[in-house]
RNA sequence: GCGACCAUAGCUCAGUUGGUUAGAGCGCCGGUUUGUGGUACCGGAGGUCGCGGGUUCGAGCCCCGUUGGUCGCCCCA
Protein backbone atom coordinates (compact mmCIF):
# COMPACT_ATOMS: atom_id res chain seq x y z
CA UNK A 1 0.00 0.00 0.00
CA UNK A 2 1.37 3.47 -1.15
CA UNK A 3 1.64 5.69 1.70
CA UNK A 4 2.90 8.74 -1.05
CA UNK A 5 0.69 11.70 0.16
CA UNK A 6 1.25 14.06 -2.97
CA UNK A 7 -0.52 10.95 -5.04
CA UNK A 8 -3.64 11.76 -2.65
CA UNK A 9 -6.92 12.44 -4.68
CA UNK A 10 -9.16 15.05 -3.71
CA UNK A 11 -11.88 12.28 -1.92
CA UNK A 12 -15.77 13.26 -3.39
CA UNK A 13 -18.56 14.33 -1.20
CA UNK A 14 -21.75 13.94 -0.82
CA UNK A 15 -24.13 16.21 -2.77
CA UNK A 16 -25.12 18.93 0.43
CA UNK A 17 -28.42 18.19 1.51
CA UNK A 18 -28.68 14.26 0.57
CA UNK A 19 -28.30 11.59 2.87
CA UNK A 20 -26.95 8.13 3.09
CA UNK A 21 -28.89 6.00 5.89
CA UNK A 22 -27.47 2.87 7.11
CA UNK A 23 -28.53 0.85 9.66
CA UNK A 24 -30.97 2.24 12.47
CA UNK A 25 -32.84 4.96 10.07
CA UNK A 26 -32.77 3.10 7.05
CA UNK A 27 -34.70 0.33 8.63
CA UNK A 28 -37.16 3.30 10.21
CA UNK A 29 -37.37 4.66 6.83
CA UNK A 30 -38.07 1.21 5.70
CA UNK A 31 -40.94 0.41 8.25
CA UNK A 32 -42.11 3.78 7.23
CA UNK A 33 -42.78 2.80 3.55
CA UNK A 34 -43.96 -0.86 4.51
CA UNK A 35 -46.60 0.31 7.11
CA UNK A 36 -47.81 2.92 4.21
CA UNK A 37 -47.81 0.23 1.16
CA UNK A 38 -49.98 -2.11 3.98
CA UNK A 39 -52.25 0.70 4.51
CA UNK A 40 -53.38 1.91 1.10
CA UNK A 41 -54.27 -0.92 0.11
CA UNK A 42 -56.78 -1.26 2.94
CA UNK A 43 -58.39 1.69 1.66
CA UNK A 44 -57.98 0.57 -2.10
CA UNK A 45 -55.82 2.97 -3.37
CA UNK A 46 -53.64 1.47 -6.41
CA UNK A 47 -49.49 1.56 -6.46
CA UNK A 48 -48.57 3.85 -8.81
CA UNK A 49 -45.38 5.02 -10.47
CA UNK A 50 -44.36 8.02 -12.70
CA UNK A 51 -41.06 9.60 -14.02
CA UNK A 52 -38.23 11.21 -11.36
CA UNK A 53 -37.98 14.11 -14.31
CA UNK A 54 -40.42 16.00 -15.95
CA UNK A 55 -40.33 18.77 -18.44
CA UNK A 56 -40.21 22.11 -16.48
CA UNK A 57 -43.51 23.54 -18.16
CA UNK A 58 -45.59 20.38 -15.82
CA UNK A 59 -44.28 22.34 -12.53
CA UNK A 60 -43.64 25.39 -13.76
CA UNK A 61 -47.22 25.44 -14.94
CA UNK A 62 -48.70 24.30 -12.17
CA UNK A 63 -46.68 26.42 -9.52
CA UNK A 64 -47.13 29.59 -11.76
CA UNK A 65 -44.32 30.72 -13.59
CA UNK A 66 -42.71 33.25 -11.59
CA UNK A 67 -42.83 32.56 -7.88
CA UNK A 68 -39.52 31.56 -5.75
CA UNK A 69 -40.23 28.24 -5.77
CA UNK A 70 -40.04 28.02 -9.95
CA UNK A 71 -37.02 30.16 -10.05
CA UNK A 72 -34.72 29.25 -7.13
CA UNK A 73 -35.79 26.07 -5.48
CA UNK A 74 -36.25 23.51 -8.41
CA UNK A 75 -33.22 21.26 -10.35
CA UNK A 76 -33.52 22.28 -13.40
CA UNK A 77 -31.38 21.48 -16.66
CA UNK A 78 -31.52 21.04 -20.47
CA UNK A 79 -31.13 17.78 -21.68
CA UNK A 80 -28.87 16.88 -24.77
CA UNK A 81 -31.94 17.31 -26.89
CA UNK A 82 -32.18 20.99 -25.51
CA UNK A 83 -35.35 20.37 -24.06
CA UNK A 84 -35.90 21.89 -19.77
CA UNK A 85 -35.75 19.02 -17.77
CA UNK A 86 -37.02 19.22 -14.03
CA UNK A 87 -36.00 16.77 -11.49
CA UNK A 88 -39.51 16.32 -9.40
CA UNK A 89 -40.08 18.73 -6.21
CA UNK A 90 -43.70 16.84 -5.94
CA UNK A 91 -45.60 13.82 -6.95
CA UNK A 92 -48.79 15.77 -7.20
CA UNK A 93 -48.22 17.46 -10.61
CA UNK A 94 -46.43 14.75 -12.18
CA UNK A 95 -49.65 12.53 -11.41
CA UNK A 96 -52.09 15.63 -13.02
CA UNK A 97 -50.02 15.35 -15.75
CA UNK A 98 -50.02 11.42 -16.44
CA UNK A 99 -53.68 11.71 -15.34
CA UNK A 100 -54.28 13.44 -18.75
CA UNK A 101 -51.63 11.66 -20.92
CA UNK A 102 -52.76 8.41 -20.54
CA UNK A 103 -56.25 9.48 -20.65
CA UNK A 104 -56.93 8.39 -17.01
CA UNK A 105 -60.78 9.65 -17.30
CA UNK A 106 -61.76 6.69 -17.85
CA UNK A 107 -61.06 5.62 -14.40
CA UNK A 108 -62.51 8.48 -12.02
CA UNK A 109 -62.57 8.55 -9.68
CA UNK A 110 -59.05 7.22 -9.48
CA UNK A 111 -57.23 6.68 -6.23
CA UNK A 112 -53.83 6.47 -6.16
CA UNK A 113 -50.67 6.03 -4.08
CA UNK A 114 -46.77 6.27 -4.48
CA UNK A 115 -43.43 7.09 -3.56
CA UNK A 116 -40.05 7.85 -3.58
CA UNK A 117 -37.48 10.82 -3.68
CA UNK A 118 -38.06 14.06 -4.39
CA UNK A 119 -35.82 17.58 -5.14
CA UNK A 120 -35.96 20.75 -4.07
CA UNK A 121 -32.94 22.93 -4.06
CA UNK A 122 -33.07 24.67 -0.31
CA UNK A 123 -31.55 25.04 2.41
CA UNK A 124 -31.09 21.78 4.72
CA UNK A 125 -31.94 21.84 8.18
CA UNK A 126 -33.79 19.67 10.68
CA UNK A 127 -36.18 17.29 9.05
CA UNK A 128 -35.19 19.26 5.40
CA UNK A 129 -33.33 18.10 2.83
CA UNK A 130 -32.09 18.67 -0.87
CA UNK A 131 -32.93 14.82 -1.83
CA UNK A 132 -36.11 14.08 0.05
CA UNK A 133 -38.82 11.25 -0.29
CA UNK A 134 -42.42 11.72 0.30
CA UNK A 135 -45.36 9.18 1.02
CA UNK A 136 -48.04 10.57 -1.53
CA UNK A 137 -52.05 9.31 -2.42
CA UNK A 138 -54.33 11.34 -4.54
CA UNK A 139 -58.01 11.12 -5.52
CA UNK A 140 -58.36 12.10 -9.18
CA UNK A 141 -61.87 12.96 -10.44
CA UNK A 142 -63.78 12.87 -7.58
CA UNK A 143 -65.63 16.36 -6.42
CA UNK A 144 -67.29 14.42 -2.88
CA UNK A 145 -66.40 15.52 0.13
CA UNK A 146 -66.17 11.82 1.26
CA UNK A 147 -63.33 11.18 -0.82
CA UNK A 148 -62.05 13.83 1.43
CA UNK A 149 -62.58 12.75 4.25
CA UNK A 150 -61.30 9.25 3.24
CA UNK A 151 -57.89 10.35 2.67
CA UNK A 152 -57.58 11.93 5.91
CA UNK A 153 -59.01 8.80 7.48
CA UNK A 154 -56.75 6.58 5.46
CA UNK A 155 -54.05 9.38 7.14
CA UNK A 156 -55.31 9.07 10.38
CA UNK A 157 -54.69 5.42 9.95
CA UNK A 158 -50.89 5.55 8.87
CA UNK A 159 -49.69 7.79 11.30
CA UNK A 160 -51.66 5.35 14.01
CA UNK A 161 -49.96 2.58 12.93
CA UNK A 162 -46.88 3.80 12.75
CA UNK A 163 -47.64 4.82 16.25
CA UNK A 164 -46.35 8.33 15.97
CA UNK A 165 -50.39 9.48 16.17
CA UNK A 166 -49.47 10.58 19.57
CA UNK A 167 -48.70 14.75 19.67
CA UNK A 168 -49.37 14.77 15.89
CA UNK A 169 -52.47 16.69 15.67
CA UNK A 170 -55.03 17.17 12.59
CA UNK A 171 -55.24 20.81 11.79
CA UNK A 172 -58.15 21.71 9.09
CA UNK A 173 -59.23 24.33 7.04
CA UNK A 174 -61.63 25.09 4.40
CA UNK A 175 -60.51 27.89 1.53
CA UNK A 176 -64.00 27.21 -0.12
CA UNK A 177 -64.46 27.37 -3.77
CA UNK A 178 -63.49 29.49 -6.00
CA UNK A 179 -66.23 32.33 -4.99
CA UNK A 180 -65.63 32.35 -1.77
CA UNK A 181 -61.93 32.51 -1.46
CA UNK A 182 -61.75 35.80 -3.60
CA UNK A 183 -64.21 37.26 -1.88
CA UNK A 184 -62.15 36.40 1.36
CA UNK A 185 -58.95 37.27 0.04
CA UNK A 186 -60.35 40.86 -0.92
CA UNK A 187 -61.55 41.41 2.65
CA UNK A 188 -57.84 40.22 3.38
CA UNK A 189 -55.93 42.50 1.63
CA UNK A 190 -58.01 45.41 3.07
CA UNK A 191 -57.36 44.38 6.61
CA UNK A 192 -54.03 44.11 6.22
CA UNK A 193 -53.74 47.24 4.04
CA UNK A 194 -55.16 49.68 7.11
CA UNK A 195 -52.72 48.12 9.38
CA UNK A 196 -49.97 48.30 6.94
CA UNK A 197 -47.81 50.36 9.55
CA UNK A 198 -47.82 47.35 11.50
CA UNK A 199 -46.76 44.67 9.42
CA UNK A 200 -42.99 43.52 9.90
CA UNK A 201 -41.12 43.69 7.00
CA UNK A 202 -41.73 40.27 5.79
CA UNK A 203 -45.05 40.49 5.57
CA UNK A 204 -45.33 43.73 3.26
CA UNK A 205 -43.58 41.68 0.83
CA UNK A 206 -46.54 38.72 1.52
CA UNK A 207 -48.80 41.38 1.00
CA UNK A 208 -47.97 42.43 -2.72
CA UNK A 209 -46.75 38.59 -3.28
CA UNK A 210 -49.09 36.73 -1.26
CA UNK A 211 -51.23 38.11 1.15
CA UNK A 212 -52.98 34.73 2.57
CA UNK A 213 -49.42 34.18 3.91
CA UNK A 214 -49.17 37.03 6.25
CA UNK A 215 -51.88 34.35 8.35
CA UNK A 216 -49.74 32.08 9.03
CA UNK A 217 -46.54 34.32 9.90
CA UNK A 218 -44.06 33.35 13.05
CA UNK A 219 -43.31 37.03 13.57
CA UNK A 220 -44.80 38.09 16.23
CA UNK A 221 -44.95 41.65 15.56
CA UNK A 222 -47.46 39.97 12.89
CA UNK A 223 -49.52 38.22 15.19
CA UNK A 224 -52.23 40.15 16.31
CA UNK A 225 -53.13 41.82 13.16
CA UNK A 226 -53.26 37.97 11.68
CA UNK A 227 -55.18 36.98 14.67
CA UNK A 228 -57.71 39.61 14.63
CA UNK A 229 -57.89 39.06 10.31
CA UNK A 230 -61.34 38.24 9.20
CA UNK A 231 -62.10 34.33 8.82
CA UNK A 232 -63.34 32.50 5.65
CA UNK A 233 -66.40 31.48 7.72
CA UNK A 234 -68.28 34.91 6.79
CA UNK A 235 -67.42 34.43 2.77
CA UNK A 236 -67.92 30.91 2.05
CA UNK A 237 -70.72 30.14 -0.23
CA UNK A 238 -73.64 28.07 1.06
CA UNK A 239 -72.07 24.73 -0.93
CA UNK A 240 -68.73 25.45 0.64
CA UNK A 241 -70.14 25.24 3.91
CA UNK A 242 -72.12 22.13 2.82
CA UNK A 243 -68.51 20.26 1.48
CA UNK A 244 -66.79 21.76 5.16
CA UNK A 245 -69.59 20.39 6.78
CA UNK A 246 -69.68 17.10 4.62
CA UNK A 247 -65.70 16.53 5.57
CA UNK A 248 -65.58 17.34 9.15
CA UNK A 249 -68.58 14.98 9.89
CA UNK A 250 -66.89 12.15 7.84
CA UNK A 251 -64.28 12.73 9.99
CA UNK A 252 -66.27 12.57 13.07
CA UNK A 253 -68.07 9.38 12.05
CA UNK A 254 -65.19 7.59 11.52
CA UNK A 255 -63.17 8.99 14.82
CA UNK A 256 -60.57 10.85 13.52
CA UNK A 257 -59.78 13.96 16.12
CA UNK A 258 -59.25 17.33 14.16
CA UNK A 259 -58.68 20.79 15.08
CA UNK A 260 -59.99 23.63 13.03
CA UNK A 261 -57.31 26.18 12.33
CA UNK A 262 -58.52 28.48 10.79
CA UNK A 263 -54.73 30.44 9.55
CA UNK A 264 -54.00 27.26 7.42
CA UNK A 265 -53.96 28.61 4.14
CA UNK A 266 -52.13 27.73 0.41
CA UNK A 267 -50.41 29.79 -1.83
CA UNK A 268 -51.75 29.13 -4.89
CA UNK A 269 -55.10 30.14 -6.70
CA UNK A 270 -56.02 25.86 -7.79
CA UNK A 271 -56.85 25.43 -4.07
CA UNK A 272 -60.12 24.93 -3.01
CA UNK A 273 -61.94 23.75 -0.29
CA UNK A 274 -60.31 21.41 2.33
CA UNK A 275 -56.70 22.10 3.18
CA UNK A 276 -55.09 19.96 6.02
CA UNK A 277 -51.66 19.60 8.25
CA UNK A 278 -50.80 16.85 10.38
CA UNK A 279 -48.68 19.19 12.81
CA UNK A 280 -46.18 17.98 15.80
CA UNK A 281 -43.87 20.09 17.78
CA UNK A 282 -41.56 17.39 18.23
CA UNK A 283 -39.38 18.34 14.64
CA UNK A 284 -38.38 21.79 15.27
CA UNK A 285 -39.35 24.17 12.96
CA UNK A 286 -40.56 21.71 10.59
CA UNK A 287 -44.04 20.77 12.31
CA UNK A 288 -45.60 19.55 9.14
CA UNK A 289 -45.28 15.59 9.04
CA UNK A 290 -48.52 14.94 6.62
CA UNK A 291 -50.32 17.42 5.24
CA UNK A 292 -52.28 18.16 1.87
CA UNK A 293 -55.77 19.26 0.11
CA UNK A 294 -57.72 19.61 -2.37
CA UNK A 295 -56.89 21.23 -5.79
CA UNK A 296 -59.92 21.01 -8.25
CA UNK A 297 -58.38 23.48 -10.34
CA UNK A 298 -54.82 22.14 -11.18
CA UNK A 299 -55.87 19.61 -13.81
CA UNK A 300 -56.96 22.57 -15.78
CA UNK A 301 -54.08 24.83 -15.06
CA UNK A 302 -51.96 21.62 -16.44
CA UNK A 303 -54.04 21.79 -19.73
CA UNK A 304 -56.37 19.12 -19.24
CA UNK A 305 -60.21 18.73 -18.74
CA UNK A 306 -61.87 20.23 -15.55
CA UNK A 307 -60.94 17.82 -12.56
CA UNK A 308 -61.60 17.99 -9.10
CA UNK A 309 -58.64 16.54 -6.97
CA UNK A 310 -57.28 16.04 -3.65
CA UNK A 311 -54.59 14.72 -2.18
CA UNK A 312 -51.56 14.50 0.41
CA UNK A 313 -48.17 14.08 0.84
CA UNK A 314 -45.78 13.03 3.81
CA UNK A 315 -42.07 13.63 4.36
CA UNK A 316 -40.74 9.77 4.94
CA UNK A 317 -37.78 11.00 6.91
CA UNK A 318 -39.95 13.59 9.30
CA UNK A 319 -42.29 10.15 9.86
CA UNK A 320 -39.08 8.16 10.42
CA UNK A 321 -37.42 10.13 12.72
CA UNK A 322 -41.13 10.23 14.66
CA UNK A 323 -40.88 6.29 14.80
CA UNK A 324 -39.86 4.88 18.50
CA UNK A 325 -37.02 2.83 18.90
CA UNK A 326 -38.55 -0.04 20.06
CA UNK A 327 -40.84 -0.23 17.20
CA UNK A 328 -38.07 -1.68 14.44
CA UNK A 329 -36.97 -5.22 15.51
CA UNK A 330 -34.05 -5.53 12.87
CA UNK A 331 -32.67 -9.04 15.27
CA UNK A 332 -31.50 -11.65 13.10
CA UNK A 333 -33.35 -15.29 13.96
CA UNK A 334 -29.96 -17.06 14.44
CA UNK A 335 -26.43 -16.26 14.70
CA UNK A 336 -23.41 -18.80 14.78
CA UNK A 337 -20.03 -18.43 16.43
CA UNK A 338 -17.85 -20.99 14.96
CA UNK A 339 -15.25 -21.24 17.30
CA UNK A 340 -12.99 -24.13 15.72
CA UNK A 341 -12.26 -23.49 12.04
CA UNK A 342 -12.22 -27.52 11.93
CA UNK A 343 -16.36 -27.31 12.28
CA UNK A 344 -16.45 -24.50 9.32
CA UNK A 345 -18.36 -26.77 6.71
CA UNK A 346 -20.98 -27.65 9.67
CA UNK A 347 -21.21 -24.08 10.29
CA UNK A 348 -21.64 -22.84 6.60
CA UNK A 349 -24.10 -26.23 5.79
CA UNK A 350 -26.18 -25.12 8.82
CA UNK A 351 -26.21 -21.85 8.20
CA UNK A 352 -27.23 -22.72 4.80
CA UNK A 353 -30.20 -25.09 5.71
CA UNK A 354 -31.34 -21.91 8.15
CA UNK A 355 -31.41 -19.77 5.75
CA UNK A 356 -33.42 -22.16 3.39
CA UNK A 357 -35.99 -22.35 6.02
CA UNK A 358 -36.45 -18.63 6.01
CA UNK A 359 -34.42 -17.89 9.14
CA UNK A 360 -32.77 -14.97 9.10
CA UNK A 361 -29.18 -15.75 10.02
CA UNK A 362 -25.31 -14.67 10.01
CA UNK A 363 -22.61 -15.74 10.80
CA UNK A 364 -19.34 -14.95 12.48
CA UNK A 365 -15.90 -17.19 11.62
CA UNK A 366 -12.89 -14.26 11.33
CA UNK A 367 -10.93 -12.80 13.70
CA UNK A 368 -9.35 -14.64 16.87
CA UNK A 369 -11.65 -17.93 16.97
CA UNK A 370 -12.05 -17.82 21.10
CA UNK A 371 -13.41 -14.37 20.74
CA UNK A 372 -16.38 -15.45 18.51
CA UNK A 373 -18.19 -16.01 21.13
CA UNK A 374 -18.52 -12.51 21.98
CA UNK A 375 -18.51 -11.07 19.00
CA UNK A 376 -21.58 -13.17 17.92
CA UNK A 377 -22.82 -12.36 21.20
CA UNK A 378 -22.96 -9.04 20.34
CA UNK A 379 -25.01 -9.10 17.05
CA UNK A 380 -28.64 -8.61 17.90
CA UNK A 381 -30.50 -11.90 17.53
CA UNK A 382 -33.24 -14.21 19.01
CA UNK A 383 -30.96 -17.19 19.52
CA UNK A 384 -27.20 -17.69 18.88
CA UNK A 385 -25.62 -21.03 18.40
CA UNK A 386 -21.64 -21.63 19.20
CA UNK A 387 -19.95 -24.55 16.83
CA UNK A 388 -16.50 -25.43 18.08
CA UNK A 389 -14.13 -28.10 19.65
CA UNK A 390 -13.36 -28.58 23.12
CA UNK A 391 -11.11 -31.42 24.50
CA UNK A 392 -10.77 -33.18 20.80
CA UNK A 393 -14.64 -33.51 20.84
CA UNK A 394 -16.94 -31.29 18.56
CA UNK A 395 -20.24 -29.29 20.09
CA UNK A 396 -22.88 -27.63 19.58
CA UNK A 397 -24.31 -24.75 22.12
CA UNK A 398 -27.31 -22.55 22.00
CA UNK A 399 -29.01 -19.89 23.72
CA UNK A 400 -31.58 -17.86 23.43
CA UNK A 401 -34.89 -18.22 21.71
CA UNK A 402 -36.51 -21.95 23.13
CA UNK A 403 -38.60 -22.66 19.55
CA UNK A 404 -35.69 -21.47 17.72
CA UNK A 405 -33.24 -23.37 19.43
CA UNK A 406 -35.51 -26.49 19.07
CA UNK A 407 -35.50 -25.49 15.37
CA UNK A 408 -31.64 -25.26 14.93
CA UNK A 409 -31.43 -28.20 16.69
CA UNK A 410 -33.85 -30.33 14.26
CA UNK A 411 -31.98 -28.76 11.15
CA UNK A 412 -28.53 -29.52 12.32
CA UNK A 413 -29.64 -33.07 13.06
CA UNK A 414 -30.83 -33.13 9.33
CA UNK A 415 -27.86 -32.51 7.74
C1' G B 1 -30.95 34.45 -0.17
C1' C B 2 -29.94 35.86 5.52
C1' G B 3 -28.14 34.63 10.63
C1' A B 4 -25.98 31.76 14.77
C1' C B 5 -23.06 27.76 16.32
C1' C B 6 -19.76 23.84 14.90
C1' A B 7 -15.51 20.84 12.13
C1' U B 8 -9.30 16.94 16.25
C1' A B 9 -8.39 8.77 15.17
C1' G B 10 -13.50 4.58 11.87
C1' C B 11 -17.34 6.70 15.87
C1' U B 12 -18.27 10.00 20.36
C1' C B 13 -15.28 13.62 22.31
C1' A B 14 -11.08 16.03 25.64
C1' G B 15 -7.00 19.18 24.50
C1' U B 16 -5.67 24.91 30.06
C1' U B 17 -3.56 32.32 28.92
C1' G B 18 -0.64 30.09 21.81
C1' G B 19 4.73 26.40 24.03
C1' U B 20 8.31 19.45 23.88
C1' U B 21 6.59 13.71 20.41
C1' A B 22 -1.85 15.77 19.99
C1' G B 23 -4.95 12.19 24.13
C1' A B 24 -9.31 9.14 26.18
C1' G B 25 -13.53 5.92 25.65
C1' C B 26 -15.83 2.84 22.15
C1' G B 27 -14.84 0.04 17.71
C1' C B 28 -11.07 -2.85 14.88
C1' C B 29 -6.63 -6.48 14.93
C1' G B 30 -3.44 -9.76 18.02
C1' G B 31 -2.26 -12.10 22.82
C1' U B 32 -3.54 -13.71 27.84
C1' U B 33 -7.65 -14.80 31.31
C1' U B 34 -12.63 -17.03 31.85
C1' G B 35 -14.97 -21.89 29.85
C1' U B 36 -22.42 -23.13 28.69
C1' G B 37 -18.78 -18.28 28.31
C1' G B 38 -21.55 -11.08 26.33
C1' U B 39 -15.69 -11.01 31.75
C1' A B 40 -11.04 -8.78 32.83
C1' C B 41 -6.04 -7.48 31.52
C1' C B 42 -1.85 -6.52 27.99
C1' G B 43 -0.30 -4.97 23.25
C1' G B 44 -1.05 -3.04 18.12
C1' A B 45 -2.80 -0.49 13.83
C1' G B 46 -5.15 4.09 12.86
C1' G B 47 -4.32 11.76 12.84
C1' U B 48 -0.21 16.45 7.71
C1' C B 49 -6.29 18.71 13.97
C1' G B 50 -12.03 19.96 7.05
C1' C B 51 -9.29 22.85 3.19
C1' G B 52 -6.38 27.49 1.73
C1' G B 53 -4.05 31.81 3.28
C1' G B 54 -2.28 35.14 7.35
C1' U B 55 -0.23 36.76 12.36
C1' U B 56 3.86 34.72 15.49
C1' C B 57 10.32 32.59 17.39
C1' G B 58 6.27 28.99 17.76
C1' A B 59 -0.82 27.76 15.80
C1' G B 60 -5.31 22.14 17.03
C1' C B 61 -5.95 26.99 19.81
C1' C B 62 -5.71 33.85 17.24
C1' C B 63 -7.36 36.46 12.24
C1' C B 64 -9.36 36.18 7.04
C1' G B 65 -11.34 33.20 3.24
C1' U B 66 -13.50 28.65 1.65
C1' U B 67 -16.12 23.87 1.92
C1' G B 68 -19.22 20.97 4.77
C1' G B 69 -22.49 20.03 9.09
C1' U B 70 -26.27 21.58 12.69
C1' C B 71 -30.19 24.80 14.04
C1' G B 72 -33.22 29.01 12.95
C1' C B 73 -35.22 32.92 9.34
C1' C B 74 -37.10 33.32 4.29
C1' C B 75 -39.74 29.85 1.32
C1' C B 76 -42.81 25.79 1.65
C1' A B 77 -45.39 23.10 -4.33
Amino acid sequence: MSKDKSAKIPTPQAVRGTQDMLGDFADRFAHVVDTFERVRRLYGYKRIEVPVIEPTAVFARSLGETTDVVSKEMYSFDDRGGESITLRPEFTAGIARAYITNGWQQFAPLKVATHGPLFRYERPQKGRYRQFHQLDAEVLGSDSPLADAELLVFADQLLKELGIAEGVTLTLNTLGDAASRDAWRAALVEHFEAHRGELSEDSLARLDKNPLRILDSKDPQDRPIADSAPDIDAFLTAEAQDFFGAVTSGLDAADVAWERNARLVRGLDYYRHTAFEFVTDRLGAQGTVLGGGRYDGLIEALGGPPTAAVGWAAGIERLAMLVADDVIDCRLDFVIAVEDDGQLKLAMKTLAALRNRGFASEIVASGSPRKRFDKAAKIPARALIAIGTRDGVSYTNMRGDSELTIVADQTIRAL
